[in-house]
DNA sequence: CGGACATGTTTTACGAGTAAAAGACCTGGT
DNA sequence: ACCAGGTCTTTTACTCGTAAAACATGTCCG
């Protein structure tokens, strides 16, 4: 149990428990005079979200700053800390963290038995963090592993009849969930925002991670 | 030093540090009367990024499925994860986090002492996380503290000069870094993904969280 | 054959975040 | 005045994830 709730961003929410901000906006030296604005906090994000104020802020202290990347890292940010916080909700229910989840479904929808290292690498997370997470499932019936008698290094994971009646019965709720909060968004706004995403996923995944900069 | 390095998704990517992929995608049953288009491309996008091939296997397991959410969800948190590793970058050079970043930030941007209370909002992080921030924060001579005369539950806190000039010498470097990773994408997509974004990051805000659903 | 090196997984030590409780302080009603 | 209840912040106990080292095997090549 771990039933999350309370978006913050509001004014005087809970906010205990959300996960993440962007705020990273460079500019040139220069630094002029304190332009401050008192927006204070009175007065929330003047126009639709908080990013944007916090953009506006980064602007009046630094008056050449191009604030592009932060329009979209900022956002992608923020809409990433919500929506898993939403997201959540119905996992919690089932028992489940998301990354238990992510893992119990790499195995539902590969539909074969994976490694440990496999499992990682299909939910972008360590390899001590899978054998924890299988540790775990795994004292709860939901997965079982084997050695692979070829190569006596590597086990072979895969879902008990638990782990996959888990996954059936928990998956139409998350898509439930994930609809209702994306029912915001008009259907166009939907439409164009996949291929947008699609492209700079496929930008940020196909080159050299960062380029050392 | 924490120089991250290393994309995940490759095939024999060291993998180790990566942080989340969604995963997450449920279905109705029996996918009611066809609601979502496939947004865009006829073809279920098999090569360009890790989650088309994530969906691809879902819809193979549950042909009914609506990837609708998915594709957005999916991706959004696919490139936040992306994103903020590249991010950290230029900051972990500057001796930061990007919490602590976050932080210092809030009050550069701001332009006033704020309270812990006002910074756990402002970084949309919790109270005791803010806490421990500004202790080590505070060490290392970044911020400084003082008790309000008026109220003496509360604490302002201000950056100092070092605080200060931090964050004037990480912000551009941390913009120029964003830049380049963004750098990939079109004009025109970016000024297209800006505006959705908001529109998505607004809604997700304005509501009540997740409608308890 | 045998050891050097690569590979797959787990263990260890530790840092960071959270929820909940505790502590310190205001405030409004009587 | 006093205290019941609210607000702001810190403390406590705990979980989780990571990096790096430790293990346990495999593989290659002299």
């Amino acid at each position: 149990m771990r039933a999350t709730e309370g978006l913050p961003a509001g004014e005087g929410r809970p906010a205990e428990e959300v996960r993440r901000a962007d705020g990273g906006a460079p500019a040139d030296e220069a630094l002029p005079a304190g332009a401050e604005v008192p927006t204070g906090e009175g007065a929330p994000a003047s126009g639709r979200d908080t990013v944007a104020e916090v953009v506006r802020q980064w602007r009046a202290v630094y008056p050449g700053l191009d604030t592009g990347p932060m329009e979209i890292i900022g956002r992608i940010n923020r809409c990433a800390a919500l929506l898993q916080q939403a997201e959540d909700a119905p996992l919690g229910r089932a028992g489940l963290t998301r990354p238990e989840f992510d893992l119990l479904g790499a195995l539902r929808r590969t539909g074969r038995e994976l490694t440990p290292g496999e499992l990682a690498r299909e939910t972008f997370s360590s390899g001590a963090a899978v054998t924890k997470r299988l540790k775990q499932l795994g004292a709860r019936g939901l997965v079982e592993r084997r050695g692979d008698p070829r190569d006596r290094r590597v086990a072979r994971v895969r879902l008990t009849g638990a782990g996959r009646d888990t996954v059936d019965g928990v998956l139409p709720a998350q898509l439930a969930h994930e609809s209702a909060v994306l029912s915001g968004l008009g259907g166009a706004a939907r439409g164009e925002l996949v291929p947008l995403l699609a492209e700079l996923l496929g930008r940020l995944e196909g080159r050299p991670g960062t380029p050392r900069a």
